[in-house]
DNA sequence: CAGTTTAAGTCAGCCTTGTTGACATTCCAA
DNA sequence: TTGGAATGTCAACAAGGCTGACTTAAACTG
């Protein structure tokens, strides 16, 4: 729907990649590689007291630093009981500041110190290694196809979640 | 490494796939689609009293019917207790059968029972709608990169058990 | 200004799914 | 016949989801 080819889709070449087979191949695709794309800061993660949930909090901070905890629980797809609970340890913890708005006080604003920038700094080097190494290795045409097959398979409000994200990003 | 161009990935085009700033927005690709991934069966599996890991146990057993309980244990990358656990609620709800291994019978042979069947159907048919719409938007090559980029994400062994499966499959 | 809504936090309790450790059974193979 | 492998079971625990109920403070609104 809405791709450009609804009639030339019916026949031949096209139809190849999506039979049942390689749509199969492609879930199991989704579930190896997803092993491997948390491996290396799930190693990280268990020799502290953190599992990958403190991972995310982390990341998207990082990536969005003064984001409000609303904010958060929308982009992670959480309770607010399951985020804060985490939070809490990281705040806890030192890695994690949160300061009240000063526009509106009701929201806190989260922001990593530097000890948690530390850390994420050590889970990401891990995680963009192995993204890195299956980057170059794939060729720059098959990262663009990822890409745009990833996107595409994202619910509508992740896509927009992940847009803006990308557009923050420089 | 092994790729085949050492120095022409030190400058220009080849780069620009391989900044932090693509890698992240690669990894965030990841999560984000991998949550759609996995929202259209879930849905199904909380109306019943399944999780995620009743839908990977079928899925794989539907795969490759008569598999033991350790080859199952190696793909799926869970100790025996927690397959077991699972397994046991199947196999007493009547949707999978454990038989006694003929050559070795220390081994039991898993099969889906035809209810067994239906739900792996219902589950995949939601999966592989989402696969097939994204396929199809993103089209063949776009696919052929997805795919590339999976597979080089996978640690070796995952590699080696997806290409198993992949090859066993027509 | 009073009442409502919103943001955040907290408590309690539940579920799934992962983990270890200890142990029993069965049976193949040296 | 004995050692080891494959399987299963019991118990205990933890992470990280969930719901529901409730509080506090701040902001908004009629």
């Amino acid at each position: 729907m809405a791709d450009g080819r609804p009639s030339a889709a019916i026949s031949g070449e096209n139809l190849l990649f999506l039979t049942d087979e390689q749509l199969r191949q492609g879930i199991e695709a989704m579930f190896f590689a997803y092993r491997g794309f948390t491996a290396d800061p799930d190693r990280i993660l268990t020799d502290m007291a953190y599992g990958r949930a403190h991972h995310r909090a982390i990341h998207f901070i990082n990536r969005a630093p003064g984001t409000t905890v609303n904010n958060l629980l929308n982009i992670l797809g959480v309770t607010k009981q399951s985020l804060n609970r985490v939070l809490r340890t990281l705040i806890a913890d030192g890695l994690v500041e949160s300061r009240v708005g000063r526009i509106d006080k009701r929201e806190r604003h989260l922001y990593l110190t530097d000890e948690g920038r530390l850390l994420e700094g050590r889970l990401s080097d891990a995680q963009r290694a192995r993204m890195r190494a299956a980057f170059r290795d794939a060729g720059p045409e098959a990262v663009a196809g990822f890409r745009q097959v990833l996107e595409a398979m994202m619910d509508s409000e992740m896509q927009r979640a992940y847009t803006r994200l990308k557009e923050s990003g420089t």
